[in-house]
This record gives structure tokens, sequence and C-alpha cells, in this order.
RNA sequence: CGGGGCGUAGCGCAGCCUGGUAGCGCAUCUGCUUUGGGAGCAGAGGGUCGUGGGUUCGAAUCCCUCCGCCCCGACCA
């Protein structure tokens, strides 16, 4: 039995000063964890107990999808050099060199490793689909490690890969890891939504991320009031409601107008009388070569790319989406000189008439011309003419100027229209807990992994990864649930299920009882924490309201009654239970099963 | 990396401006009293004042260096 008094539980009544959110505030104060330095946390008793709860649950489920494995935290570099993540991966890789000055990391993900396994032992299709899956710690040099354990450098990661013969099985794999992160997610009590989410740089075709709401959280949830559209903000668009285009002036070829000392948008839009909606924005930017991941290039030193972007007057530029019509590349604003030298003209003038653009993405010479979507089909636009108090109007996109391509660009905001069903969309703040991916064909190729097919060709298998954040499963259930004086977790995740409180130890018939009640209640298969220390009752109440325990059983004056009182957390609610029922009593509240 | 803040006992803080060798609350230990919402009294222990250097007769305090941690902006479970 477990015993308070002689427990490691050491909780604080103040949180740590720099402690801002719910959730690791808590943590420490319930003594779950304790910090060793930024983003990195001992798991101590309470802490570690929830954690072995969690991962039995999704160990359970995912069993029953696939087999699990355990593979290295530490890599050698080549395994990284394969698929080139060695030097993507930048400076968030943990690095390190061994005794012989042999180079290795500190795995942020095993698509490698899984990959490698895969690309050495798989031979036929009648081997395929696989599901491999392992609970692992994953290390990333996060650049802002935060918020107690929601943004760590070391953490513990379900992740899963699958291997299928065609698109058609990674269908299969991918469905089957949707259902079993929905079952997961439903065992562990979280209130989740799933998500679009945008597929990354390296391409692949579907996304999704199960969401909780909070505003603890870092992404931003775009979501429809009225019918079932969410999607990340990366990757949310919205409808647009349809536009009147002006009609040409004059012989309907570029006109030249004097808008002196009119630069930004809105100026030079109610200077010419005409709305925001008929203006170009020209956004110049530079691809930032020091996040390129092309380490060759960086080393070259080869002139930096110009992209221009451009976008409706009153609409915003999304960071996310024109990195992923750009591989991946970062981007940083066009210095000043650098303006001068593409456009010949100072900013707040620029448009994009007269530079020769390059025809395609794979041109990485040339300026780059996106152009966003909203801006595809419309005419008559005016936009800046790269000269000092001038702008430009008649300008119409693929007549007067050839874009490298059309693109999503556009940053959803709130009240814009659902693309589904035209309503309202509102936008929320939200933890990420899982994501399932379809990762194409990315690793089979970079590592060479082929199968033979049914006619004895070779083919290359195609794969999904799926990821759970372990930690931020305990997390988003204590931003849901908590209060001034703690949280309560579910049962399934918390580190005991009840804590049974004798409200004064020196009283021998108090003492026995409770005793007698959490033997009672642990032999018929409950986690029982008996609070047996010789503490006043108010500082057992404030420890047990604080650690996430979600029922108490106080043992007071009432047993002279033959009774006991059970509060539950949640609601604060207590009941008076006889001590003779007390172990039916839980078995129909928590395991209605029983019956 | 850029910007802001902080570092004094286990936790929360004061002292610093105006130098004179460290204090408060909680926690901890001992004793007595107390026992349904973080008890009372009496006593006790615990601090290289983040690091290194400088100024000074003397530095927690003034100056410089470095380190660490937190928060706000670009990545991800």
């Amino acid at each position: 039995m477990h015993r308070w008094s002689q427990l490691f539980i050491p909780t604080l009544r103040e949180a740590p000063a720099d402690a801002e959110v719910a959730s690791h505030k808590f943590l420490v104060r319930a003594g779950y964890i304790r910090q060793l330095a930024a983003g990195i946390y001992s798991y101590l008793f309470l802490g570690q107990r929830s954690f072995n709860k969690i991962s039995a649950i999704v160990r359970e489920e995912m069993d029953r999808i696939g087999q699990e494995f355990y593979l290295p935290a530490l890599h050698p570099r080549e395994l990284w050099e394969v698929s080139g993540r060695w030097s993507v991966m930048g400076d968030n890789l943990f690095r390190l060199k061994d005794r012989k000055g042999a180079e290795l990391c500190l795995a942020m993900t095993h698509e490698e490793n899984m990959t490698e396994i895969a690309r050495k032992e798989l031979r036929s299709y009648k081997q395929l689909p696989q599901i491999w899956y392992q609970i692992q710690t994953k290390f990333r040099d996060e650049p802002r490690p935060k918020a107690g354990l929601l943004r760590v450098r070391q953490f513990l990661m379900k992740d899963s890969y699958s291997f299928d013969i065609d698109e058609a099985g990674l269908d299969v794999s991918y469905q089957k890891h949707r259902a079993t992160y929905q079952r997961i997610f439903d065992r562990c009590g979280l209130n989740y939504l799933i998500i679009d989410a945008h597929s990354g740089a390296m391409g692949g075709s579907q996304s999704e991320e199960f969401m909780v709401y909070t505003p603890a959280g870092e992404d931003q949830v775009v979501s429809c009031a009225n019918c079932k559209y969410a999607a990340n903000l990366e990757k949310a668009t919205s409808k647009l409601e349809p536009i009147t285009d002006l009609w040409p002036e004059g012989d309907g070829k570029p006109l030249e107008v004097h808008t002196p000392g009119q630069k930004t948008i809105e100026e030079v839009a109610k200077f010419l009388g005409v709305s925001p909606k008929n203006k170009i924005k020209t956004l110049a930017l530079m691809i930032d070569s020091s996040t390129d991941g092309d380490a060759l290039a960086a080393q070259n030193q080869s002139a930096p790319q110009p992209v221009v972007v451009l976008m409706r007057g009153d609409h915003q530029l999304n960071e996310a989406k024109l990195s992923t019509a750009l591989s991946g590349k970062q981007t940083r604003p066009m210095e000043e000189q650098e303006i001068q030298r593409l456009f010949g003209s100072p900013p707040g003038f620029l448009g994009p008439l007269g530079i020769a653009w390059a025809k395609n993405l794979a041109d990485n010479k040339g300026p780059i011309l996106l152009v966003d979507k909203a801006l595809e089909g419309r005419t008559n636009l005016i936009a800046g003419a790269n000269k000092q108090d001038y702008h430009v109007k008649n300008i119409t996109p693929g007549k007067n100027f050839q874009p490298t391509a059309y693109v999503d660009l556009r940053a959803v905001a709130t009240g814009d229209l659902c693309p589904n069903c035209g309503s309202p969309l509102r936008m929320d703040t939200a933890v990420e807990i899982g994501h399932i991916f379809k990762l194409g064909y990315k690793y089979s190729e970079s590592m060479g992994t082929r199968v033979l097919d049914k006619n004895g060709k070779e083919v290359m298998p195609i794969m999904g990864c799926y990821g759970i954040g372990i930690e931020r499963i305990l997390t988003a259930a204590i931003e849901q649930s908590n209060d001034d004086n703690g949280f309560w977790l579910p049962r399934s995740i918390a580190p005991f299920d009840i804590v049974v409180t004798p409200t004064n130890v020196s009283d021998e018939k108090l003492k026995t009882t409770a005793e007698s009640i959490a033997k009672r209640l642990e032999s018929a298969g409950f986690d029982v924490l008996l609070d047996d220390r010789d503490e006043r009752p108010g500082v057992k109440f404030k420890d047990a309201d604080l650690v996430g325990i979600p029922f108490r059983v106080n043992v007071g004056k009432k047993v002279t009654e033959d009774r006991v009182e059970v509060v539950q957390r949640s609601t604060r609610q207590s009941q008076d239970v006889s001590i003779a029922g007390i172990v039916e009593y839980f078995q129909e509240v928590l395991e209605p099963a029983h019956k």
C-alpha cells in the first residue's frame, strides 16, 4: 500500500516565480516534476506514475495495429547524411563526438532509423504492410523551451511508421492510426479536435493534427462554428467574396499615375479613390541562406535569391505557406539596397512590371515572383510603378507580367468565411498532442528502400509517420481541468484513483478505519494513496486538491455512524457513503462495466 | 538569434539607489499544546548573496566579464 508519509511528494505552497501557465505551476507545486535546466525536467514519483499510465494506454491501443520496437537515441552521423537531414536540421539537432572523434547525434525522430531497418530487411510485397512503433525519448535543441513541459528539449514520444505497397495501402494505415489516436485520446479523457495540417516542406499528401484548445498552446486553429471545417492557421483557407474589378482606363494598357508621397496601400487607395482590394501588395523578400538547409550553397556564398510576393492589397501573407511554397526555405525582408538593386526604386512604390522573373521554382538564379491565388484571374489592378511617387493602373496578372507561380499564400483572419459553408470562421489557440502524416516516398527514396511487387518488379514502399507527445497529454489534461487549488485528472491517467484521508491519525479509530478502507479498495483493484501523515486536516485537504487525484475519501468523525465522505475533485461535491459499501460505491462510479 | 526581465536559505521575497560583511514569510528540526480547509507558543539549523575580475581600508550593494533562468518574436510532439 502506498502511504503518503513514506513517499516523496514534495508539494509546494507557492509556485516558482518563473512558471506562468497553469500546467507548469501545478506540475511543480504538486511535486510531479522538477527542472534540471532550460527545457529539461526530472519526473518524480507522481509524474512518472502518470506518464506510465499514459504510456500503457498508448501501448495497449497501438498494439492492436502495430508492433512495438525500441530504437536507439544515439545515432551515427552517417545515418542522417543519407537522408540529408544532418545539415537540414541545423542547430535543432544535438550533436556530439565519441572518443574516437566520430560524430553522433541525439535523435529528434526516427524516420532514418526505421527506414534503414526496412531497407535492410524488407524484400517482398508479401511482407507489407508493416506498422512499427516505439515509445521513446526524443531530443531537440529547441531555440526557446517554454511553459514547463509544453515545449522542452527532451521528451517522450510515441512515434510510428507505416510501410505500404501503394497509396491505397497507405490510406488504410493512415486511417488505422487516425482511429487508434481517437481511442487513445478518448481514453485519456481529453477534449480534442482533429484538424487539417500543412504537410510541411517535404511534400506528403495528407496530414492531420490532434489539438486541445488552451490559451497556453502555441498553435492557431481556424474553425467553423457551423460545419466541421477546422484547420491549422498554417493551412487554413477561407472563401473570398466576389470582387468587382476596375474598368480599364484609357487604352487599357498599363497607365502610370502620379502618387506623390503616397506609400502605403491605404494611402494610395484613398488617394486614387479605389478599394485596397483592387490594389496589389508587393512584398520584397530574400531567401535566408543561413536557414536554407543547403550547406553547399551557403558555403559557396552564392548571391541570395530574391523572392517577390504579390498579395491582394487587404490581405496578409502567411509565412508558413510561403515557406512551404519555397520547399522549406526561410525568407527575410529585403534590405533597402537590395530593393534598390532589384526594382530600381525606393520602397513604397514597388510593383511587378519591368523585371525578368524566373520561369519556374527550380530556376535558382533569377528573382522568383509568387502571386497569391486571390489575384489569379483579376484584372485592372493597381501596383507600384517601381519609380518614386508613381503607381500603375490597368495591371492584369498573366498579361502584363508572368508570375513564377500562383500559390495560396494568404493568411486567414478571424471573421473570414468558411470555405465549405460560408459561415464566419473563428480562431483559437491550442496545443498539438498528436500528428498523423502521409509521408510518401521521401525516405524510401533517399535511403533506397525497395521491395519486389507481384510482378517481380522493384518498387518503393510508401510511408506514413505518426506521433504522440506523451508529456503533452498530461499537460493538456491539466490545462483542461484546473482551478485555484490545483487540478484533477481522469482516472485513466491519474497517478492514483483515490486518496484516503483520515482527518486525524492520532485518533486510533480513524487511523485503523482508513487503513482498512484503503486495503479493501486496493484489493478491489483501485490505485489507492493513504494519507497517513500526522498533519492537520487542512493541510491534507489542500494537498489532496492539488495533486490531481480524482477522488478523496475523508475518514472523519462520521466513522462513529459507519460513514465516510467521498469527494469528487472535479465537482468538489461530497457524498456520504457507508464504510461497508465503499468498494461497491467505487466499482459503480469508476467501473460501471463491473455491473 | 534579436528584444525585455531576473539571479540573495528548499519556495516566495526585502536589502542594492545612498558601500560598513545579510533579513522577512513559508518550509525544515526539537519540545509542549492543537486536530474538518495550509495551527499556536518556545527554541534550533540552514546562505561561496550565480561566476570571475576591478574600484575601495571595506562590496550583496558601484564598474566590467562570463554563465544561468524566464518572457515576447521565426521551428515542432
